[in-house]
DNA sequence: TGCTAAGATTTCGATATCGAAGTATTCGAC
DNA sequence: GTCGAATACTTCGATATCGAAATCTTAGCA
């Protein structure tokens, strides 16, 4: 990377300024692109700070996501929601177990199933990573306020809450 | 899937507390994990739709990407943007080259660099793409008002201006 | 000019991912 | 109870991605 690329900030406008010459109408462009670019941005912070600890990016949404959980998920639920074929994530738990961060067990109730749980290596690593990387994302909002943040957070969690509705 | 799981909201409300239990601070992990799980749901979405194109999520990143610059980048300038090493940009390109909707050309300046731009083919499938989506977004987004989805851009747009200061 | 270091892309071998087929279990209809 | 469809996971072959090495061009310096 010899020359430094536009800003950030430069970049969007001109993705939103893209968007809407394409179509796109410009106050839901504006969020979205915000969104995604900043969501990018956060992936490739985390990329790095992962493969400090020896982890890849998929080995850890599935070690996040057990956790968010709090309890138990099948191999079916964890591709769903890692956004992977259910045959890729065989090969992850895999390497994931062999590694000693989750742990296989049949379910007792219905043995096509299979539950996978995380170990307590696998809790330690997730408390280890979202301590250090707290710090990053503390670093980005520095510039909200107390109340700026709360409106944010207010607004984007609205939005969430549509989700459901639309998958049809 | 037989079961449905838990709502986008409750997930949204367990990965908080989980994050703020592993140390995380809440006004941070509020706003952080609810942009990434509406930027995963977006995903998503764009899949699905970029597959009735015929069109990869990646193939998808390289078009929207040079779309948005608006003029020439290099492979490696891709590969930075699109978070992807630039060995296997090469590949992608081949596609899209051969499938028509980027072409590559050498840099007159510096014969090391190759250029490489969007076809009308690609713009083409640029402007389409956008269409169809703006319609799912602008859905996502129906529960806020105007006033609302200026302040929400704002704020996100506030976060980005400080990306650029932070990568050290 | 000639030489070395740095930069940009591609090639190559190893690994990860995908979609489809295969195997085992459960559920429902008869 | 038994058969067939549906469900859940894994295996398999093809493709995509990665990191390292190879190739070629440029830039800097004596």
């Amino acid at each position: 990377m010899a020359r430094r690329g536009p800003s950030a900030a430069e970049q969007h406008r001109r993705a939103v300024a893209a968007y809407v010459a394409a179509g796109g109408e410009e106050s839901v462009q504006r969020v979205i692109t915000a969104v995604q670019s900043l969501s990018k941005k956060l992936d490739q912070w985390y990329a790095r700070q992962l493969a400090d600890l020896d982890v890849t990016a998929g080995e850890w949404a599935v070690v996040a996501t057990l956790a968010k959980d709090g309890g138990a998920l099948t191999p079916s639920q964890l591709a769903d929601l890692t956004n992977v074929a259910p045959s890729s994530m065989t090969h992850r738990l895999d390497k994931l177990v062999e590694r000693g961060l989750v742990e296989r067990s049949p379910d007792a109730e219905n043995r096509t199933r299979i539950l996978v749980r995380l170990t307590d290596g696998g809790w330690e690593l997730f408390s280890l990573a979202i301590r250090s990387s707290d710090v990053v994302e503390s670093d980005v909002l520095q510039d909200l306020g107390d109340a700026e943040r709360g409106e944010l957070a207010r607004l984007l969690e609205v939005v969430i809450a549509r989700l459901d509705d639309i998958e049809a």
